[in-house]
DNA sequence: TCGGGTATGTGCGATATCGCACATACCAGC
DNA sequence: GCTGGTATGTGCGATATCGCACATACCCGA
């Protein structure tokens, strides 16, 4: 632990971190940084270099593209289940997509380069970041299809889940404006399905709250995509 | 090589096997069989085991996923410019999508326990293999953003542009009902939208068999996509 | 308590794609 | 040269989402 005052999370609240061999966590441990992450920071820019990597606690990251229209749709979602900046160690560097903070919290932060010399040890680290890195992938192909095939309301419904899935509570600080710009759909759409919801009462919703009230009922409207892609991340991950 | 009679193809022919150094190369080379890939051939099913990984020269692999109701979208094709079975070194060994031939051609197999133990020295193979797989996250991750924003005909204009790149000719043997199941849309749009590339003169087709004449012209009807993704590629696999 | 900025609600015509039905045309193989 | 199976062409109503315009309502902070 970095702090000798107790942090609001430990790094056990993120999953990566706490499915690593202990001889390898207390190696990087007293470089991992608390940080809070304020709603709407951008991790990295479009081809823009990396810093570090962040293993979100509380906070949810969104990695998305944005068009040369200023468009733009989410990729993928990362929480306490996964990490931003796999680039890193891929080789690469930079990617084309950004990632910016869609839901405010903690992170743990790891500079570049020790990131790197862990991973390039080849032991226990680099199994476990590829492991994800393949759970991401699944989640990045599942977005494509989903984009292509399933309605707005079952998109919406999967990613209420997943976000509520890495949420510490069932009340998401989150405005429709926002939703909408990660399924890359009108904000006029979210409203109206999020009052198809509500009035099904599967949600309840004011100005920038949104309360899940009926987890199973969204699951149910959601697409196969949120199991499909919960099963697979469970699958690669479970080692822990 | 593996034969004493020269196969059609030569391993160089794939560029992720032209960029291996010379050592490496060698060691792998009596272990790459070269092996005909017929139109329609499923290399891998959603959840099945993995045998061997396959380096196309002249095929081109989609790998797409198959939805519940039977409808299915590509999440990203692989060429002479890749490997087909990255789950293989990542980790978890089968993926949710399925990898099917959709260009007939040949690919050099290697059994997956060599490409295994070959990944596992940590050396250039495992660069070169995690630097196109971070090429290919770019092309999933571009396919999700196209299937939300872009028109059927730019999504066309894409699809047509990464195959006549992975292909020894100009003509493509493809029917529109293939293209239109790679992009997950109705086989008559397709026509459509082939009937308009026809009469502006971008390409001409008869059953089956699609000949690309404007390929400047097919790049300017085409989204930003596929120059983001071919850009990409470039950078990642320049080393080569 | 009161305002102002922002989030949400609603309506409506435009558009792209779908789903289905069926017509036509090609060409491989007899 | 036929012919059957398959690939392609075409029409049309249904649907989902868009794009825009504007109304309303909430809640934060002065």
């Amino acid at each position: 632990m970095p702090t000798a005052t107790s942090p609001p999370q430990s790094a056990i609240q993120n999953h990566l971190l706490a499915a690593l061999p202990e001889d390898i966590f207390e190696r990087i441990a007293p470089h991992l940084e608390l940080i809070p992450m304020p709603l709407g920071e951008v991790l990295y820019e479009s081809g823009g270099q990396l810093h570090h990597a962040y293993f979100p606690t509380t906070a949810i990251v969104s990695l998305h593209y944005v068009m040369e229209n200023g468009a733009s749709a989410e990729i993928a979602g990362v929480g306490n289940d996964g990490v931003v900046g796999i680039s890193l160690f891929m080789g690469g560097n930079t990617t084309p997509s950004r990632a910016t903070v869609c839901s405010s919290g903690h992170a743990y932060r790891l500079k570049a380069r020790l990131m790197m010399e862990e991973f390039n040890r080849a032991g226990p680290m680099m199994r476990l970041m590829l492991r994800y890195t393949q759970a991401l992938i699944t989640q990045m192909s599942q977005t494509a299809v989903c984009n292509r095939h399933h309605s707005m309301e079952q998109q919406m419904c999967r990613w209420l889940l997943f976000t509520l899935d890495r949420s510490p509570s069932h009340e998401l600080i989150m405005t429709q404006e926002l939703i909408a710009s990660m399924l890359g759909v009108r904000r006029e759409g979210i409203t109206e399905t999020a009052g198809d919801l509500q009035r099904a009462g599967l949600i309840s919703y004011r100005r920038g709250h949104i309360t899940v009230q009926d987890r199973a009922g969204l699951e149910a409207r959601a697409c196969e995509c949120y199991n499909v892609v919960k099963k697979e991340f469970r699958r690669l991950l479970r080692e822990a």
